[in-house]
RNA sequence: GGGCCAUUAGCUCAGUUGGUUAGAGCGCAGUCCUGAUAAGACUGAGGUCUGUGGUUCGAGCCCACAAUGGCCCA
C-alpha cells in the first residue's frame, strides 16, 4: 500500500507539470511463491509429486493461481487512487515478454558472461530442491541435538621440511606422530574435507600427550579438556599455514571423483593420487569460541568452504547424492547422512582419528514443509558473471538518485562492491525457461535468443500450437547439434524470476522484436522507480545488473526506497502474528485520501513507520477536516452571497491580510514545487499541512466577519477573491496526494463555474508560483504579529478576562528597532486581534506615553516598568502586558459583546439558518437595557435582528435568560418570515 | 558475525552551516473563544535529546565506542 502512494504520487506531479508520464500496470507471475501455493493447493510436499502429476497440469494450476489475485489487486489499486493502466499490463509469462528475456540471456552468452558452476544452497534431500534463503528463515528449530565430534588430522612431517617454525616442529615431532585437532558438527562430511582453516593471528599450542602431539588454539585448550597437558610450543596461526595432512578419506581409495577449484571458477577433474595431501589454509571466520580453532573444510557442504576452496584452489570432493544418500564405495555407502554419521566414526575410531564424540544442542534449520534437516550442498546451477560489469554497475550506480541518500553507498553500494556472479537459475517449473540446449551426445551447448532462431534450426521439433514457451512444452522443443549433428535438448532449469523482473524495462515492450527506439525515445531510462528497501538486492539490483549488462547503462534516474511498516508496538507485520492491518478497513473508514495523506506526511519514507488506525483518523482530524472546513465555509457563505469567481478585481485594494496570505500561498507553490522536484513528498505535504493551518486558523479565522457583513463592498469580494484563489490552488498542489478531495474542491470551485476549464484537476498544470507576490517582510511581519496575539492572550488568561471585554491598551516589548517598525505598521491587526483599543510599543520613546497611562518607568534602557493591576507574559525579548482595569465604558461594550455572543448561540441552538433575519426582544435591569440601546446598530448587524424589542419575547419565540458578569438578562429571538 | 538505518515529551514526529531558554500535533489537567462547531485559542504538567567518552569557547547536531529496536546479509 505505502509504496502504491509513492509510486502514484511523483508521476501525478509530472504529469500535472506537462511530462508525459505513463503508468504501466505489470504483473510478475513466475516464480517459488506461485509454485509453493499452487504445491500447497494441491496438497503436494515435493517435486517428485509435482513430476507425478504433470508438469503441463502444474503450471496450469500456476497460471490459474496468478489470476486469483488479480481482481482482489486490481480494486485496491483503484480505491487508493493508484493511477495506472490496468488494462495494458505487461505480464511476465506472455510468450513476447519470455521471449525478450531469452534475448537478454543470449546477448549475456553471447559475451561469455553465462556459465555452469557449482553453487552451495541449503538443500532438501527428501523434496529434492534447494531452498532460498526466505524459506531456510521459515524452518530453523533450537535444541536441536547433534553429534559434537573432535577429528585428528595426520601431519605428514615431510611437509614440515624448511626452515623456521616448520623446522623446529619437525624436530619437536621427531618421537611421536601429530595431529591436528578439528571440531564439527556434521561428520558426514568429513569424507569431503579436503583442507583445514586457521586464523592467522590467533595462538595456536602443541600439548604433548603419551603417544602423541595435538595442535589447537590457546584459547580453547580448557574446552576441549586438554589444560592439563604439556604445551610444549606455541605459535601463531600463520605458521601453520601450509602444513600438509592425510585426508582422513582417500577419494579415490573410495571411488568418489576428486574435482580441484581453477582460477576461472571451473572445477576440473582431477588424476587419481594414492598419495594425497591436503594443507592447512588460513580464513578470516574461524571463531575462537567453540571447536578448536582449526576448521575442518569440505568446499561441497558449505558455503563459506566453498568460497574458500575458490580462493584457495583446493580439492572439492563430494560423496552425497541429491537423496542425501552418501555415494562410492565407503563402508557406509548407500545410507542417508545422518544415518551415516555413527558409522563414520565408528570408523575413525577403529583407526584412532576419532579424539572425542558428544552430543551438544544448537539451532539447524530444516524444510519447513517436510521437517527434513537441511544439507547445505553443492549444486551446478548456471550463473551470470556480473562480476565481469562490476566497475560499470558501480559507476552506473554514481548516476543514480537515491532517496534517502545513505542507500546509495550505503546499502546498495556496499551490495554492487561486494558483487557475486548471479546465480539465476532454478530447478523448478513455473519460470521462464532457461533458454540453453544441450547435445545428448557431445556434451556442447547452444543459447537461443528468439523464438524464431529456435523455429529456424535444422532439424527443428517438437512443436505444438499454440506456442507456449513454458515447460513443459518447450522442453519438447529439440534440434540438431551444429557440431556432431545429434539433437539437442533443453536443460531443465528455469530462471529466477528476478531475472524476469530485472528485464522489464525492455521484456514490457517485446524489445528489440518491436519497439526498436525504445532506446532513444525516453522510455528508458526511466525517470522514477519506488519500492521498499528489502528490494535493494531484489528488484533495483536485476534492474540494475540487467541494464548495466545489456546497454551499460543504469536503468532509473531516480528511486525513492520506502522503510518498511511496522504495527503500533514496533514489531513487523506478519500473518502468523496477526497484527496485519487489514487496508480495506482503513480506507473504509477514514476514505483513500486519509491513508493517502497520513503514509506521505507521517514521516519520511527511508524510515521505518509504525503504523495504527489512529495515526490515519488524526491525520484526518488534523488537516483533512481542516481543509474540508475551510472550503465549506467558503462554500457556505460564497453562496450566500451568490458569489461569482471570475470578477474583475484588479480595482480593488487588497488588505494586509489577503497580501499576506497569498504571498504565504505562493511562497507554498514555489516550495512544493521544489520538493516534489527532488523526490521529497513528505517534504511537501507538510509544507501543505502548515499552510493550510495558517489559512484556517488565522486568514479565515481574521476574515470572517469580512464575509459576515451584509453588505457586498468590494472588501467582502476581495476576500472571497482571495479565498478562492487559495482553494483553487490547493486543490491544484494536492491533486497528487489527495487527488479524490483535490478533484472534489476543482469540480465544484472551477470545473463547475469554467466551461472552458479542464474537465478535471488531474488534468490542470501544476500551479506556478508567482514570485512577486512573495513579500517575506509580510510574512515574517505576520508571524509577529501571531506572536505577540499569542502572549496578549496568554496574558488575559492569566488575568482571567475574556477576549470579548475590550482594554485600554496593550503595551508590547519585541526584539529590536526593526521589529518595533514592524509592529506599529501592524498595530490594526494586534488591537482587533487582542481586543484592545491602543498598542504601545515599549520603546525609548514610549516614555512618555506609558507614564501618561499611569505606568512608573523603572529604567527606560532596559524597558522595565511597573504598574499596579497589571497582566504581562513574556517570553525570550518578548513582553505583552495589559491594564487589568476596566473603565465603565469598556465595560458597557464587553456586555455588548456578551448579549451578540448570546444571541448567536441562542440563533444556532433555534436552529436559524445562518441568513435568517430575526426580531430579538430583551428584558432585564434598567443598565442592561441602556447598554442593548447603546449598541443596538452594533447587537442588529452581528445578529441579524431587524429590530431590538424591550419586552418580554412573545409565545413561539426561543428565549433563554443569562447572568452577565451581575447582571440577569431574558434574551428571545423569533425568525422572521 | 558483518553492513545500513533509527533512538528527542506518555504517543507520532520536527529540529537548518554546531550558537540565546530544544519545538509541533495528539493525549492528559485547566481556562477561554466560537454561526468552520465531532473545529479553534491559551496555560500547565510532561525532556539527564538512549548511554559513555572525545573534539570545541560552545554539541540534540561532529567523532569513537556501547545499548536497544528495525532491515539486509552471513
Amino acid at each position: 500500500m505505502l509504496s502504491r502512494v509513492f509510486k502514484d504520487v511523483i508521476p501525478r506531479y509530472k504529469a500535472m507539470k506537462g511530462y508525459y508520464a505513463p503508468r504501466q500496470a505489470g504483473w510478475d507471475t513466475h516464480g517459488l511463491p506461485v509454485e509453493l501455493e499452487v504445491e500447497q493447493e494441491l496438497g503436494f510436499s515435493g517435486k517428485a509429486q509435482i513430476e507425478e502429476y504433470g508438469v503441463d497440469q502444474f503450471n496450469a494450476h500456476c497460471r490459474e493461481s496468478v489470476f486469483g489475485y488479480l481482481k482482489e489487486w486490481e480494486a485496491i489499486t483503484e480505491r487508493i487512487g493508484f493511477w495506472i493502466d490496468l488494462k495494458h499490463p505487461y505480464i511476465t509469462m506472455d510468450n513476447n515478454y519470455i521471449e525478450t528475456v531469452w534475448w537478454a540471456i543470449k546477448q549475456m552468452w553471447g559475451r561469455g558472461l553465462v556459465y555452469q558452476g557449482y553453487k552451495v544452497t541449503p538443500h532438501c534431500p527428501r523434496c529434492g530442491t534447494s531452498l532460498s534463503s526466505h524459506e531456510v528463515a521459515l524452518g530453523y528449530q533450537d535444541n536441536v541435538e547433534d553429534q559434537s565430534v573432535y577429528i585428528k588430522f595426520k601431519i605428514v612431517p615431510s611437509s614440515l621440511a624448511g626452515s623456521g617454525v616448520h623446522k623446529r616442529l619437525s624436530n619437536l615431532f621427531s618421537d611421536k606422530p601429530a595431529y591436528f585437532l578439528a571440531w564439527t558438527t556434521t561428520p558426514w562430511t568429513l569424507p569431503g574435507n579436503t583442507a583445514l582453516a586457521v586464523a592467522a593471528d590467533a595462538e595456536y599450542a602443541v600439548v604433548e600427550t603419551d603417544d602423541e602431539y595435538l595442535i589447537l588454539a590457546d584459547a580453547l585448550l580448557e574446552q576441549v579438556g586438554l589444560e592439563n597437558n604439556k604445551v610444549v610450543k606455541r605459535m601463531k596461526g600463520k605458521d601453520l599455514v601450509g602444513i600438509e595432512y592425510e585426508p582422513l578419506f582417500n577419494p579415490h581409495k573410495y571411488g568418489v571423483e576428486r574435482r580441484r577449484f581453477q582460477a576461472n571458477s571451473e572445477l576440473a577433474l582431477q588424476e587419481p593420487d594414492k598419495r594425497l595431501t591436503y594443507r592447512v589454509i588460513d580464513t578470516d571466520f574461524v571463531s575462537m569460541e567453540e571447536g578448536t580453532g582449526i576448521v575442518h573444510m569440505a568446499p561441497a557442504y558449505g558455503e563459506v568452504d566453498f568460497d574458500a576452496g575458490q580462493n584457495n584452489e583446493l580439492d572439492f570432493v563430494h560423496m552425497v547424492d541429491l537423496q542425501g544418500k552418501i555415494t562410492g564405495n565407503y563402508p557406509f555407502s548407500g545410507l542417508f547422512v545422518k544415518e551415516a554419521d555413527p558409522l563414520i566414526l565408528d570408523d575413525l575410531r577403529s583407526r584412532g582419528l576419532l579424539y572425542r564424540s558428544e552430543t551438544i544442542r544448537h539451532t539447524y534449520p530444516f524444510c519447513w514443509r517436510c521437517e527434513t534437516p537441511l544439507l547445505y550442498y553443492a549444486k551446478q546451477t548456471w550463473y551470470i558473471r556480473t562480476t565481469a560489469v562490476k566497475e560499470s554497475l558501480v559507476a552506473g550506480n554514481n548516476q543514480i538518485n537515491w532517496y534517502p541518500e545513505h542507500i546509495k553507498y550505503g546499502r546498495f553500494g556496499d551490495w554492487l562492491e561486494n558483487n557475486v556472479d548471479w546465480a539465476f537459475s532454478r530447478e523448478r517449473y513455473w519460470g521462464t525457461p532457461l533458454p540453453i540446449w544441450r547435445c545428448e551426445s557431445c556434451g556442447s551447448y547452444d543459447c537461443i535468443g528468439s523464438v524464431k532462431e529456435l523455429k529456424n534450426k535444422p532439424g527443428f521439433s517438437g512443436f505444438k500450437q499454440p506456442l507456449d514457451l513454458h515447460r513443459p512444452f518447450v522442453d519438447e522443443l529439440t534440434f540438431d547439434c551444429s557440431k556432431c549433428g545429434a539433437p539437442m535438448q533443453r536443460v531443465p532449469e528455469v530462471i529466477d524470476c528476478w531475472f524476469d523482473s530485472g528485464a522489464m524495462p525492455v521484456a514490457q515492450w517485446h524489445y528489440p522484436f518491436d519497439n526498436e527506439s525504445l532506446l532513444e525515445d525516453g522510455r528508458f531510462p526511466a525517470d522514477y522507480i519506488c519500492e521498499a528497501v528489502d528490494q535493494t538486492r531484489g528488484w533495483f539490483y536485476s534492474l540494475h545488473a540487467i541494464s548495466t549488462l545489456l546497454f551499460n547503462h543504469p536503468c532509473f534516474k531516480n528511486v525513492i526506497c520506502l522503510g518498511h511498516i511496522l504495527d503500533a508496538k514496533g514489531e513487523k507485520m506478519s500473518k502468523a502474528k496477526g497484527n496485519v492491518i487489514e487496508p480495506w478497513a482503513v480506507i473504509n473508514k477514514y476514505g483513500a485520501d486519509a491513508l493517502r495523506w497520513y503514509f506521505i506526511t507521517a514521516s519520511p519514507p527511508g524510515n521505518v513507520r509504525r503504523f495504527s488506525e489512529d495515526m490515519v483518523a488524526e491525520a484526518t482530524r488534523r488537516f483533512l477536516s481542516t481543509l474540508w472546513n475551510v472550503y465549506s465555509f467558503f462554500v457556505t457563505y460564497a453562496n450566500i452571497d451568490h458569489f461569482t469567481p471570475g470578477t474583475e478585481v484588479v480595482s480593488l485594494a487588497p488588505s494586509e491580510l489577503d497580501r499576506w496570505i497569498i504571498s504565504e500561498l505562493n511562497q507554498l507553490i514555489a516550495d512544493v514545487d521544489v520538493a516534489l522536484d527532488g523526490y521529497n513528498p513528505t517534504e511537501a505535504g507538510r509544507k501543505i499541512e502548515s499552510f493550510v493551518n495558517d489559512l484556517s486558523n488565522w486568514y479565515v479565522r481574521r476574515s470572517r466577519r469580512r464575509f459576515w457583513k451584509s453588505e457586498n463592498d468590494a472588501d467582502k469580494l476581495v476576500a472571497y477573491t482571495t479565498l478562492y484563489e487559495c482553494l483553487i490552488a490547493l486543490s491544484k498542489l494536492l491533486a497528487p496526494f489527495t487527488p479524490f478531495l483535490a478533484e472534489e474542491l476543482y469540480q465544484n470551485l472551477v470545473s463547475g463555474v469554467f466551461s472552458e476549464a479542464p474537465d478535471s484537476v488531474h488534468l490542470a498544470d501544476f500551479p506556478m508560483a508567482d514570485k512577486a507576490k512573495i513579500n517575506k517582510q509580510l510574512a515574517t511581519d505576520t508571524r509577529l504579529v501571531m506572536k505577540v496575539s499569542s502572549l496578549g492572550r496568554a496574558a488575559r488568561s492569566q488575568a482571567g478576562i475574556k477576549v470579548r471585554q475590550p482594554l485600554a491598551h496593550v503595551v508590547v516589548s519585541v526584539a529590536g528597532s526593526k521589529e518595533e517598525t514592524s509592529l506599529e505598521r501592524l498595530k490594526p491587526q494586534i488591537l482587533e486581534e487582542l481586543n484592545v483599543r491602543d498598542l504601545i510599543v515599549n520603546n525609548f520613546r514610549a516614555v512618555a506615553e506609558l507614564e501618561r497611562k499611569g505606568y512608573e518607568v523603572v529604567s527606560s534602557q532596559e524597558r522595565t516598568f511597573a504598574k499596579k493591576g497589571i497582566a504581562q507574559y513574556t517570553t525570550g525579548a518578548y513582553l505583552v502586558a495589559i491594564p487589568k482595569e476596566i473603565s465603565p465604558e469598556l465595560a458597557e461594550e464587553g456586555l455588548a459583546r456578551e448579549v451578540v455572543h448570546r444571541l448567536q448561540t441562542m440563533r444556532r441552538s433555534a436552529r436559524f439558518d445562518i441568513a435568517d433575519h430575526i426580531v430579538t426582544y430583551y428584558q432585564g435591569e434598567a443598565y442592561i437595557r441602556q447598554v442593548v440601546k447603546d449598541f443596538a446598530d452594533y447587537i442588529k448587524q452581528e445578529t441579524l435582528s431587524r429590530e431590538l424589542v424591550d419586552e418580554v419575547p412573545p409565545e413561539g419565540a426561543f428565549s433563554e435568560s443569562y447572568k452577565l458578569g451581575d447582571y440577569d438578562i431574558l434574551l428571545g429571538v423569533s425568525r422572521l418570515g
